[in-house]
DNA sequence: AGCGCTATTGGACAGTTGCGCAATAGGTGT
DNA sequence: ACACCTATTGCGCAACTGTCCAATAGCGCT
């Protein structure tokens, strides 16, 4: 096994883990039983714990970002691109992926690397959606004084709503989360209500 | 001391250490030092640390709630009260009472009797920003039609915003959050624009 | 075949954790 | 003064943590 391929070996084992502990309780030990070799390999390949956990979660958040990257550059039409961006950041069906960004949130105040990784992907998140914001502004469709703002404001209110629909579970629909952000993201860009409906999952 | 008295001051303890060191991090023996007594004391109080954790995470939540909820009630302006809301549940000074919160949505998938307290309390500050929200709408102030949406989004933008300045530090500003609350605020109950303007902590 | 190098092992280490238990102190009611 | 009861002690137990390291296995090159 290459030294890359046991890398991404580790990081493997380690979300397997974290899916069913999460990540805070994840241990160098519950990695190696779960790839079936000796803890000390996991030293060999990383300087610390908390570099696995950080690499854990960075695969996940970035295969993601990455994804949504080449979905949003098929799209032309801004209005279109928001509403890709709206459906495919929310947390639907699996509720995992999202549950990794809140348990980063949390430790990302008690493991440094951990915190780099989180900070840098949220605001790569956010520029993101900034870039098609400009985009919209420029072609007329959307109006916005502050594209950043308005960036960071719908991100987080996607973010605090999703919260609720996975940590609570059933304090929020799933549905009224997305149709509510939707609403947002409209008043945020000066589109019609409506303008921005995301069809519900089936 | 009365059965009672002990019971709260070692919540008390427990949340002066999960100040220093955050709720994850708080041992048992690290409550009993804060106490000045022994670490035998506090199992004959609580069952199980998990106990104790959720016991103080609750007085902190249910706490602020409590001290909202009278604030708001010495305020008839519906404007005034949103302000002061606003002022009230962003996380101003230290950060430690929201990265409890954090802690606790983490948490809240693995622990059920976590997550039926962090349920419980969010909800109530939902309904009492709701209840100002349709106080307003009532006398004309604001104008929204769906106060339920309006204060989930309001709440849900400054966690999320809340949570950047937490979790990340540096990527946000703590101004920037203030401000661009009191925006999405603005906007939701259409306000005109600066109409809920937070003064910037010193 | 033999050399060398790295992947891999498995356990040691020093620390920590939550929890339980026998012993004791201290106060209350009689 | 005595008995009773609970609050409180302080230590021990077993398990677990991240990290480190000497020993070994095994593959690839000459």
């Amino acid at each position: 096994m290459s030294p890359e391929e046991r890398r991404e070996a580790i990081v493997d084992a380690a979300l397997a883990v974290a899916r069913r502990k999460g990540l805070a309780a994840t241990t160098v030990r519950d990695v190696a039983t779960e790839m079936g070799t000796s803890s000390g390999l996991i030293h060999h390949y990383f300087n610390s714990m908390d570099e696995v956990l950080a690499a854990a979660f960075e695969r996940v958040a970035r295969d993601d970002l990455e994804q949504t990257e080449v979905l949003l550059q098929e799209i032309g039409d801004p209005q279109e691109l928001i509403r890709a961006f709206l459906a495919s950041y929310a947390p639907v069906g699996d509720d995992w992926a999202f549950q990794l960004w809140l348990d980063a949130w949390a430790e990302a105040a008690r493991r440094p690397v951990l915190r780099e990784a989180s900070s840098r992907l949220n605001l790569a998140w956010a520029a993101l959606l900034e870039r098609a914001i400009r985009a919209g502004v420029a072609d007329g469709t959307f109006h916005c004084d502050d594209p950043t703002a308005a960036a960071w404001r719908i991100l987080s209110v996607i973010d605090g709503l999703a919260l609720q629909v996975v940590a609570h579970r059933t304090i929020l629909d799933r549905a009224d989360m997305l149709a509510w952000a939707a609403t947002a993201a409209e008043r945020e860009l000066a589109l019609p209500p409506g303008g921005l409906r995301v069809a519900p999952p089936q």
